[in-house]
RNA sequence: GUCGGAGUGGCGGAAUUGGCAGACGCGCUAGACUAAGGAUCUAGUGCCCGUUACGGGUGUGGGGGUUCAAGUCCCCCCUCCGACACCA
């Protein structure tokens, strides 16, 4: 059977196809506007809509069939939508600056261009082989000198911004350095500015940018030879990448002032199609909560601040508890322990001054996952004592690890009776705990969180919590002690890294030590060629030292900055971008990849990211894992804004959808030493496992080399073909779900295909063996029904049971055995065409098409096949089916009742009994109810 | 612990507004074709009972409820997955 569906005839035909869409550019999409507009500009008129998927790192490790299950949902869908009549835009990039490529050049000696470089080529070699429909005129790489000068210029933007609390949105520093010179804004200390020196303007314009050089606690990880961002660490203390160690230190680094954005981005997700889920955890990770600062007197002249969300329990508060790091601790220590001082509160330790010491120092050397662990409430007295603004009490000041210097004001007021940490920590060091609302009487616990009455709280007797904390708040500002705050669990964005492989920033300094711009126009900063470009292996105690200062020749540039000094000579910054700055606006770029003028222009990215319909506008569908529901897109989103807000993009969200595909999973298998052994090796029989004749047990986890379960595509286009591969990856369910990988079952998707082909082409000749007939009814109706409901789940991304329609209708022109008329033939190809592209477009020219079936429009059904003119009525008594009608379509309610009682089954079943009713759902069923 | 998501045959999964549960596929069983079959084709396949055609019961994690009718709606509970986790 020379011309049999089989693994080698799909790639003869794949190969084909490939070579022809590129070299006619069928996947090329048009911008209705500049180099990537075309002439005849019929597309632009077209809806638009813009598909895309998270770009990946281009890894050396190869692709295993779980990397392209997204890619391929994406290009379904896109497929689908150019066919009903849109313009979609489609395409892939890489992300490839980061810490592996730099890794693996220093286990190598391979400059990290050369291999990222190698490593783009093979993993587009593989992605091709999947016939992706991506306009590769689009693609981009990170790393390209073209994307990066983008990069920083958009760094540039947001250094040159300040946020503006008045009118809620970034603006250009020179607007603030006006609204100083007029004297219409505060500086920060509350100097004229006209007194200021020219390095004091500077100083003030610095602190307000939205890019600038913070001095603060950051996330300092030796093993790699960087800080690192609180998103890329772990709870446990280490780095995400490569489970090194991570220290505390305060050093001086970029920052990003997200925080300023953390409201927009709180209250924009409403407005997003993204999953509950990542909302939630954007929301969690944003942290905003309400509540007070309340200030609290101390006996030296100065005050504590605490944070708390229960200002209405203030009359409950006992005790005073800051942070063992809190900057206070040293003046507050007393010399000498209180007469009277409980022993519990001392720690065993003769003054204050020692056990503070001890305790501050045992803190310091527990990491954050021990201070987790030890979930038991410890800390000791500081000997000295603070009021209670609204009842003069006066009340103990304790250090305790449980409070946290990175929250709120790193100090709280310990309430007992309504909090339980509280409550853990006064049972254990006595305490008194005072309730302040009254729990209902079947309360039986210890804190009591919930709402009630307020008690034993003053002038705040029998209110509610809400109505407590209005009144509180209301009195704590009328007193001068406290007022109402919004903190956030969000802080701002550590944005530089002591690596190589990233984008330098565009900055240079001059004696003053004082960040300066470079010109835009003398953008790109480009990396320095280096050769000794490996990270050190630092330990704690040492300096991060980022090796782009090892480039002696780059760490200087001349440029004239326009102050009229003309050029001279500038040291430039040595720190590197972190990875997450390429894929924070990659998306702008694939609009219009080869302006050289702008990073996109104006009218194109207005074409293809605003929305007509009142929406947020972005990206139409953003496809990729959940991995990244908060770095990634809560930076992108961040950026974004501040575009937005500039004038430089014309919607204030990237990605309108968002959707979260789910993991392909496979059985790995232990063997009784718990060693992973090859799974492809392993054989079954009755659910038992063996490997090498030794029983082993089966898990489920995700593929890769270390469970030894990798199955690559290169094994399934070797076994099945390319579009095998496709229509079984889309049909193992729905596209969000994780799914496990069976490569036995894989052949059910090929057997489609073969049949499928089979009942087109004859086997033996390769010749068409369709029929130039009229379907009959019933097949026609078949296929109009089978049209609208495959319509109708790739819309809805619901690819499995669009192939289940589709299956349907092929097992239909199978078993009838007849050659198929063209009418249905030329539906099924159209139908088939978006999952499996090479054999539809191999089919569509067996049917003498001419032009490619990407080109052709997706079946329409005629909705007068889709009503039926007799259709099975099921007939229940007491809600149990049965005997079953055949009527026409359009029986009404009361004929439907006469011809369930006249049927015999029914008056069998009736006789004798009464019928107390009868529900006649016309087109539906009816229902007796007998007893 | 809190939040988010999900529990349907041996397996992956289908089921419009509540209206015939198990579409489609894998696997399995039987048969056809074959030198052979881990290819292909045909038929059957939730479970239990009965067996003569046929039938009867039961069934969507567990329990309760609403309804003529519940996988779907309401209440309680259990399990699994994911995120966060002393956030004051």
């Amino acid at each position: 059977m020379p011309y049999r569906y089989d693994a080698r005839l799909a790639e003869v035909i794949e190969a084909k196809w490939q070579e022809k869409w590129r070299r006619e550019g069928t996947y090329h999409t048009d911008n209705p506007s500049g180099d990537l507009s075309s002439s005849d500009g019929a597309a632009i008129d077209l809806p638009k809509l813009f598909v895309m998927d998270m770009f990946p790192y281009p890894s050396g490790a190869g692709l295993h069939v779980g990397h392209p299950l997204g890619y391929i949902g994406t290009d379904v869908f896109a497929r689908f939508k150019r066919m009903t009549g849109h313009n979609v835009l489609h395409t892939m990039g890489y992300d490839a600056f980061g810490l592996p490529a730099e890794e693996h050049a220093r286990q190598t000696g391979e400059h990290p261009r050369k291999n990222t470089e190698n490593n783009i080529a093979n993993m587009q070699r593989q992605l091709d082989r999947l016939g992706l429909g991506h306009d590769q005129r689009r693609s981009i790489a990170t790393t390209d000198v073209e994307f990066y000068r983008w990069t920083q210029w958009i760094f540039l933007q947001i250094f040159n911004s300040w946020y503006d609390v008045e009118s809620d949105r970034a603006r250009h520093i020179d607007e603030l350095q006006l609204l100083f010179e007029e004297g219409n804004r505060k500086t920060i200390d509350g100097r004229l500015w006209e007194e200021m020196t020219e390095s004091d303007h500077r100083k003030e314009l610095s602190q307000w940018r939205l890019a600038y050089l913070g001095e603060a606690p950051v996330n300092w990880c030796p093993g790699l030879g960087t800080v690192l961002a609180n998103e890329e660490v772990t709870n446990e203390g280490r780095s995400e990448r490569g489970n090194h160690p991570v220290f505390k230190r305060p050093m001086k680094q970029w920052m990003m002032k997200i925080t300023a954005y953390a409201d927009r981005l709180l209250s924009d997700l409403d407005r997003l199609d993204w999953t509950e889920s990542v909302k939630t955890m954007q929301r969690n990770w944003i942290g905003r909560s309400e509540g007070a600062l309340v200030s609290f007197d101390l006996a030296i002249n100065e005050k504590i601040t605490v944070f708390t969300t229960r200002p209405d329990t203030l009359f409950g508060a006992t005790a005073m508890v800051l942070a063992p790091e809190h900057d206070l601790i040293d003046r507050l220590v007393a010399t000498d322990w209180p007469s009277g001082t409980p022993e519990l509160w001392k720690n065993k330790c003769a003054s204050p001054a020692e056990a503070v010491a001890s305790y501050q120092q045992q803190a310091a050397e527990h990491s954050e996952l021990e201070r987790q662990e030890n979930k038991e409430k410890t800390g000791v007295y500081l000997g000295s004592n603070c009021v209670n603004p609204v009842n003069g009490e006066s009340l103990p000041i304790f250090i305790a690890d449980y409070v946290l210097m990175g929250y709120g004001t790193g100090a709280v007021m310990s309430v007992p009776g309504q909090d339980q940490r509280d409550w853990d920590f006064a049972k254990k060091y006595e305490i008194g705990i005072v309730r302040t609302v009254q729990p209902p009487e079947s309360f039986d616990g210890e804190a009591y969180t919930g709402d009630g009455p307020a008690i034993n709280s003053g002038f705040l007797d029998g209110l509610e919590i809400s109505e407590a904390k209005t009144q509180i708040r209301e009195w704590l500002e009328a007193n001068g002690c406290g007022e109402r705050t919004v903190t956030y669990k969000l802080r701002d964005w550590l944005f530089s890294r002591q690596r190589y492989w990233g984008e330098p920033f565009p900055i240079v300094y001059d004696e003053s030590g004082i960040p300066i711009a470079v010109p835009e126009e003398q953008l790109p900063v480009e990396l320095p060629d280096l050769i000794d470009w490996a990270p050190r292996h630092l330990d704690e105690e040492s300096d991060p030292e980022p090796p782009l200062g090892r480039a002696s020749e780059w760490t200087t540039a001349t440029y004239d900055i326009g102050d009229g000094l003309g050029e001279r000579q500038f040291q430039r910054e040595l720190n590197t971008m972190p990875q997450w700055a390429g894929s924070c606006w990659y998306y702008l770029r694939y609009l219009d990849p080869t302006n050289d003028e702008r990073f996109v222009d104006e009218k194109v990215e207005r074409y293809w990211m605003s929305d007509d319909d009142g929406g947020v506008g972005g990206v139409d569908l953003y496809v990729g894992g959940v991995e990244h529901a908060v770095l990634h897109l809560l930076y992108s989103r961040f950026w974004h804004k501040v575009l937005f807000d500039l004038g430089h993009v014309s919607g204030p969200e990237p990605f309108q959808r968002l959707f979260n595909q789910g993991y392909i999973q496979a059985a790995a298998f232990q063997d009784s030493r718990g060693v992973y052994v090859e799974a492809e090796e392993v054989e079954e029989n009755d659910g038992v496992h063996t490997f090498e004749g030794q029983q082993v047990t089966r898990l489920f986890g995700k593929m890769g080399k270390s469970l030894k379960n990798s199955v690559t595509p290169d094994d399934m286009y070797a076994a099945y073909g390319a579009d095998t591969l496709r229509l079984y990856e889309m049909f193992m369910g729905p596209l969000d779900q994780d799914r496990p990988w069976e490569t036995k079952s894989v052949v059910g998707s090929h057997r489609l295909l073969q049949r499928v082909w089979r009942n087109l082409v004859d086997e033996s000749s390769g010749d068409l063996r369709v029929a130039d007939v009229d379907p009959d009814e019933d097949l026609k109706r078949l296929m109009h029904r089978t049209i609208e409901s495959v319509g109708d789940a790739m819309a809805e991304l619901r690819f499995n049971s669009a192939i289940a329609r589709i299956t349907e209708l092929n097992n239909e022109l199978t078993r009838s055995n007849e050659p198929v008329p063209r009418e249905v033939a030329d539906s099924l190809v159209r139908l088939l065409s978006p999952l499996t592209p090479h054999v539809a477009e191999e089919l569509w020219e067996l049917l003498g098409q001419k032009t490619s079936v990407v080109k052709a429009s997706f079946p329409v059904a005629d909705k007068n096949f889709l009503v039926e003119d007799s259709i099975e009525i099921p007939i229940q008594i007491n809600g149990k089916v049965r005997s079953r009608l055949t009527v026409a379509a359009d029986t009404d309610a009361t004929a439907l009742e006469a011809m369930a009682l006249a049927d015999e089954k029914i008056a069998a079943l009736v006789n004798g009994k009464t019928i107390r009713k009868v529900i006649s759902i016309p087109g539906r069923m009816v229902n007796l109810v007998v007893s």
